[in-house]
DNA sequence: CTTTAATCGAGACGGTACGTCGGGTCTTTCT
DNA sequence: AGAAAGACCCGACGTACCGTCTCGATTAAAG
């Protein structure tokens, strides 16, 4: 009989997955420094002791609000080019960038990482899981005989233009600048703009 | 005649000094959602009403922080070798990331820049400003018979990487790190790796 | 029916009378000039917001400690001697000019009557009440074939001696000074000292 | 010689005058608990440092404020008939509780004298003063044949029934009715009453 | 007159209190 | 039992004064 199989009650399932929506929008908004239980209850409509209830404190739910934002959207890059690849990753992170919970959330995570050492270490392992494909992709292409130099560092380099796009001036970096930034970073700037 | 020069209290010169320096130190520790008014006058062991009469709310202050964190370190990287001017740029960068106020305040900026318009706005001009330097010295490597691609986004690139280590890695670039950045962004790795 | 009997939360009751009792004593240290919310707070041993959601500000605070001190001691004295009766109430009034809560706040009252009309009109109502009980015993007194003068006079010569004392004297008027006062204001004067 | 004979610098003279009567007005209009000196200084057109140097705190001040108010209007009550020397004395009283600086400083001076033993001792000093004459008046009545009763008691119920009446009613006694109070207080009630 | 010194106005500064807002914790009541 | 409501404490906000103090500028007195 599977009567004793930790019964939820439907009401706990509704309220957690309606926090954790709602907390992922108070961090994208307000920040690290202004993420507020009020605020998610509020936002999720759903009394603020309802959410203590649920074991959470302000950490916990940024926490919570992080994991969800690490979904890796495909695994599976292995095409038979490994050029498309890294084109194709880094056009993802620079699409990601340009609009989307993860691009609303990065200053309120960085902040948050700064802040706190558990969600620094989140922060960390997530980026590198991210990163690896890249670098993986750069060794592939490197193997295959393209001049890449250090791999870990270009990789790097492209997500550190990405970001930095993102963060450090007005406009995020477009998927059809991609392309550019490729070729500068892996040295084909004389096929690019010389092509004679 | 400059005999009309507007003597300042020295009094009013002190608080305003020992205000700011609080300010960046208080930015740096609680970041720009933590920061408090409170803590800034605590901090300069000045009172709270000092910091108001001084002209100054909550987003001010941020932004005055901000503004000293400014300063230019050194206008002359007009030396005769662009590359290793580019260099020079890139470690001085590299070695603000690993040590300093600009470091330590970064995290806390960019959560201001989101949240705040006017932080933004000043964000984006000295991040222009800053970035102005590499990409003129990257032009100038260009001009000089280089392969560089496109100087922006190499620029882009080298700087991003360096704050890339500096956010999402547990470990910023080192400067000895910089040399082997810089070659593989500028599609030197062969020379770099296969001295052929 | 007496269903929905609205119940208040006892935390709520708790808080209400800690911040009153606080109030009449800040009234009665600190004077209408000095009572400060801040100074309740603190003697009631709870937050000024709890005090501010109460419903209070400065002086609706000063108001209701003024109110509370308007408690009538015994609306009894019908008795069947009326000059008994009016000894009976200056000597109840002789008592708490020497010490009370009542005497204590006086000064407070009378200064808080003359900045705000709002106590000042609570005060000359609550006033009158008090004095109203003394005229008719006066009146009683005169119509048992006493000779009293005018009982309104009368009423605020006899309590105001009692206030005199304690308001322009060192030295309140003791207890067995009112028989004294009630002979020499009723003109017994003869009998008291001259018996015959 | 005459030459070293303290000359004072006439600013010293204007300001003083000038703080002194705006001491008083604040008095009169603040109350002793919102006294300050920076209003002192205002109504007077003079800057507040101007007077902490003459020596004057909030105390000092105050205390200076009420000396002035202690003017003995004219001590020549001495005529051949008592009673109409105590009949001008309570109207004195009354006449200055209907509108004078003196009235619209009590509250204030009241307050000041429960708060601080120097003014209290002042303010008790000067009351003395003034009373002992209606006392003075009232043996001389008395020894008149008059039926007086205890002349301190008989004094003290007629300025505190004048006081009273400014202090505890909206209206303070009218100078006509004093000459009910007196022969209500006087016992003389009969012949006022009932003439026949 | 001119020098010198006291006096003044202006205002910076450290405080304290204001009334408001909002956050996190805990209790009470309802369903 | 779970959830909603909301009372409580805490602390920051920006404002307004207060009493103290330090400044230059003004003005009286002495040479």
């Amino acid at each position: 009989m599977a009567s004793r199989q930790e019964r939820t009650d439907p009401r706990v399932v509704r309220s957690r997955e309606r926090v954790l929506e709602a907390a992922l929008a108070e961090l994208a908004e307000r920040g690290y420094g202004g993420f507020s239980i009020d605020g998610v209850a509020t936002r999720a409509g759903v009394a603020r002791s309802t959410i203590y209830r649920l074991g959470h404190d302000r950490l916990s739910l940024v926490a919570a609000a992080m994991e969800t934002l690490n979904v890796q959207p495909r695994p599976e890059p292995g095409g038979h080019d490994p050029r498309a690849d890294v084109v194709a990753i880094v056009s993802h992170l620079a699409a990601a960038m340009q609009s989307s919970l993860m691009s609303d959330c990065l200053p309120a995570v960085l902040d948050g990482a700064e802040r706190d050492p558990g969600l620094r270490e989140l922060h960390h392992r997530y980026s590198t899981q991210r990163r690896t494909r890249l670098v993986e992709a750069l060794t592939r292409l490197q193997e295959s005989g393209h001049v890449v130099g250090d791999p870990e560092r270009a990789a790097e380099a492209l997500a550190g233009a990405v970001f930095y796009r993102r963060l450090m001036t007005p406009v995020p970096l477009r998927t059809d600048e991609v392309e550019g930034l490729v070729a500068t970073v892996l040295g084909e700037a004389q096929r690019a703009s010389q092509p004679e």
